[in-house]
DNA sequence: CGCGTTTTGACTAACGTACCTCATTTTACC
DNA sequence: GGTAAAATGAGGTACGTTAGTCAAAACGCG
């Protein structure tokens, strides 16, 4: 049987109240009887019962997810698996409201934020926008002690009590190492296809991209970043153009969406070089298999929304949440290895 | 506030008790009766409070793990995890012994799996050695309503609950894509080092690889596997005179451990082939880092420990779990993606 | 030493569910 | 219609913890 608190009373020989005093941090207890306690818990083994707690406390916890609302596909899959898993946790208690603010709208963020009433919320997720306002009002959120976890997009490490997505250079590094070794030796230039530069994580690993290529494989020549919006027509005009105008394209990097307007353009022509993609979908992962890309690179929506609810549940118990274990990694697809 | 048994009561009309003998199938109920409880059930979107039930049950669930003991690096990296995660579910009143019998020895398990005395165990995790013994075994424990779990290698489908681990064939496939665009266009042979073929996953991947190799690249030609026996000397004598023995080796897969030897093998030599190796360690960490290697491909034991242990408690529960949640991917390292 | 202040103890109700007993009602069957 | 059997109700206790109240004890300080 696992010890309970009347264990510890009793082989601390304190009463029930004193326990809970030093397990609660309630009212004042003395030092020396603090550490009575807390050697008869360590003695004992004691491990608080989590069911009981939350059981006692009578307390459902209440999440807030902030998404980027809009037609990004990435988002609504994040948005639809963080429905999925709150609803397992459903049974533990917990309660998830997904609000959906205006893309890159740090205002709208910042005024979501502020209206969080104290009491009505124990803990924040959110795809950060980086600004002054935002800042201050995870801050405050902070100072009331509420968990904010960043979502896909970071805020400064100290604000937030975790981050939950991966590192946009690395993944960008990433595709290029892979599409430099698929090249294979060969000399040419590499077509560059984006949503838009605009958005920060494109950015990124369109610099990670470039690093690599600079820095390990000197004979392929990144292009400049054709702006896609994210639109397949678009897509495929402007990489059909440049297709036309560039013989020596020997491989292509999608840093975002947009790309069935990518694969219509290499269709219409014969063979085609090497392609890494990002995001796995129904349309990447057939592709892939075949045979029209040559890798997906990818974070898992399921595993980040996962992350998210879990580490809050665990900072909102008190729980030491295990790092790795909510941590999400840059996931490389070729046909062999999908899920 | 969430609906609790006291309200589906109410609203079916009828007590307390009835709807508990609904929840939990005890004496015998009338169809009609049991109708309007679920119905009320449904109507109030009632669901059972999982931390009530449990502390009622004053239940804590206890897992046995059967791994292979031995030296076998991976299996200790996954009992170490097993141990970690157990610890943090504590706090749920779970608890978790492993118990390590003697490697690819069905007759242990078998005995093992036996002697497990009913009442003290509520659900098994093994690593499966297929034989008629263990199948009935396994076949017991299910008839007695245990959850059994299989890990890294299966059983028949039928007789677990789940499995947790990889598709070696298709580790292999990845493994001889990735070797294939590696080597990108060159002709050759590819040395092949395992630790034994007698180990099915092993014997899996290396199928898995030729596969991949004769049909999308019939210029490599893999060699017959060297059998290191896991063992950093042997792998690097036998690897240094196979590659002194054959000038046309454009790349190198390790398909189990002994990779120290591999390396060391290579460092002497000017220049290396492409090489991809088996399971993320400290060491094929710095390998990769240092570009000694090209690719890591894994498992991740600790995803594994988690998926398992997370399946046991959902199935101890009753509770559906989902079942890609706790499925584990076949990862593919370079070095910009290393978690 | 006596005072007021801290600290501690004893006790109680509650959280939502499980599980038990005993009594009562309803049903099925001859 | 009467009987036994089945179904249901009523009520209690327990799980381990939280969170309170009130009284008693111990302490610190002049």
């Amino acid at each position: 049987m696992r010890p309970t608190i009347h264990d510890v009373a009793r082989v601390a020989g304190v009463s029930l109240s004193t326990v809970d005093r030093v397990l609660n941090g309630r009212h004042s207890v003395r030092a020396a009887t603090r550490d009575r306690v807390e050697t008869a818990m360590r003695s004992l083994g004691y491990v608080r019962n989590a069911a009981a707690a939350n059981l006692s406390r009578r307390r459902i916890l209440r999440f807030l997810f902030l998404l980027p609302g809009g037609a990004n596909s990435f988002m609504r899959n994040l948005e639809a698996e963080v429905l999925t898993y709150s609803r397992l946790l459903v049974a533990d208690g917990v309660e998830v409201e997904v609000r959906t603010l205006p893309p890159f709208d740090a205002a709208a963020l910042d005024d979501a934020l502020a209206a969080i009433e104290p009491g009505t919320c124990d803990g924040v997720a959110l795809v950060a926008v980086d600004s002054p306002g935002v800042r201050a009002a995870v801050r405050r959120l902070r100072d009331r002690n509420l968990p904010v976890v960043t979502l896909i997009s970071d805020l400064t490490p100290e604000l937030r009590a975790h981050f939950v997505g991966i590192n946009n250079v690395r993944a960008g590094r990433t595709a290029g190492r892979l599409l430099g070794r698929f090249c294979g030796g060969t000399t040419g230039r590499i077509a560059v296809m984006a949503g838009s530069m605009v958005l920060q994580d494109h950015a990124e690993r369109d610099r990670g991209f470039r690093e690599v290529l600079r820095a390990n494989f000197p004979a392929l020549t990144p292009m400049d970043p054709i702006e896609a919006f994210d639109d397949a027509a678009i897509a495929e005009r402007t990489l059909t153009a440049l297709l036309e105008q560039t013989a020596d394209v020997v491989g292509i990097y999608s840093i975002g969406a947009g790309n069935r307007g990518l694969v219509s353009a290499l269709d219409r022509r014969g063979g085609r070089p090497p392609v890494v993609v990002h995001e796995l979908t129904e349309n990447s992962r057939g592709w892939l298999l075949a045979g029209k890309i040559d890798a997906v690179i990818r974070q898992d929506p399921a595993r980040e929304a996962r992350s998210a609810l879990r580490t809050l549940v665990a900072l909102s118990n008190g729980k030491a949440f295990h790092k790795d274990e909510n941590r999400v990694g840059i996931e490389i697809f070729l046909q062999d290895n999908l899920p």
